[in-house]
DNA sequence: AAAGCGCGCAACCGCACGCAG
DNA sequence: ACTGCGTGCGGTTGCGCGCTT
């Protein structure tokens, strides 16, 4: 039996997005605001893509209050942190730094974080100091141990009592602050906040370009991206 | 200069979850 | 309570690019 496809795959494209198909679903939904059901997105914008293809576009690449660039080693200190609460539960942790992407953080995790914590000896599932086969522990000399218990009430991970142990010499490496305020960053982006930045960067980019049915991309430079905007000075 | 290799990131896949009928 | 549908989420894949040999 099973499910049913969410679409039907027959006939639609897929791989990278291309800079018109990007501005077709850009175009379509601020001309529609929220999207209701994603489903329909393709075929009202025009679009060979699957509706989940075009969601996952929209959230990981083209909404406008995206920050792109690297993480600072704030932020990472604050993805260990919350990760050691939370586990792999990256939309969790995404909804902690607004304008990043759980894709983007779980992709920065697998790829330098994991390898930083092992190369402090830690695990980067655990954040528990490796065992060694002998079994004494890699950083054996730093015997204080943080219990970290759960502050926050979101920490659902933290529900079951588990008790996250890390050395306190790893972990003043790894986090260095110990006080990161976290009202600083567990404010999430309201919808009003959303909203009028969306309606900022429609006004924006209204000013620089036509987006209709028929968008022919700037000549030339077909890089014009809506992150870019703050960049030249709008 | 060319080939091989590794890394980073965008995108896909499939399962889980929530909701409406 | 059950079923079907749409969306959300996490794991995985594959491509492009830069670096090394």
């Amino acid at each position: 039996m099973g499910r049913k496809p969410c679409c039907d795959k027959v006939g639609l494209k897929r791989g990278p997005w291309s800079i018109e198909e990007d501005h077709k679903l850009m175009n379509f939904i601020f001309n529609n605001g929220t999207i209701p059901c994603w489903r329909n997105v393709p075929k009202l914008a025009g679009l060979l893509r699957c509706g989940k293809s075009c969601r996952l576009r929209w959230i990981n690449y083209l909404r406008p209050d995206l920050k792109r660039g690297s993480f600072t080693e704030s932020e990472e200190d604050q993805i260990i942190r919350l990760h050691s609460h939370l586990g792999n539960r990256w939309s969790k942790i995404a909804s902690h730094f607004p304008g990043r992407t759980d894709n983007e953080i779980k992709n920065h995790w697998n790829t330098k974080i994991k390898k930083k914590l092992k190369l402090l000896g830690l695990d980067p599932v655990t954040h528990k100091p490796v065992e060694k086969i002998d079994g004494k522990k890699e950083h054996e000399e730093s015997s204080e141990i943080i219990s970290e218990s759960a502050t926050e009430s979101e920490d659902a991970a933290c529900k079951g009592g588990e008790e996250i142990q890390v050395t306190l010499d790893d972990y003043d490496v790894l986090c260095g602050s110990l006080d990161l305020d976290h009202s600083s960053y567990t404010s999430s982006f309201s919808m009003a906040q959303e909203e009028d930045c969306l309606k900022q960067w429609v006004d924006c980019v209204d000013s620089f370009l036509s987006w209709d049915d028929t968008f022919f991309p700037v000549e030339e430079d077909n890089s014009f991206l809506p992150w870019e905007i703050s960049q030249i000075g709008v």
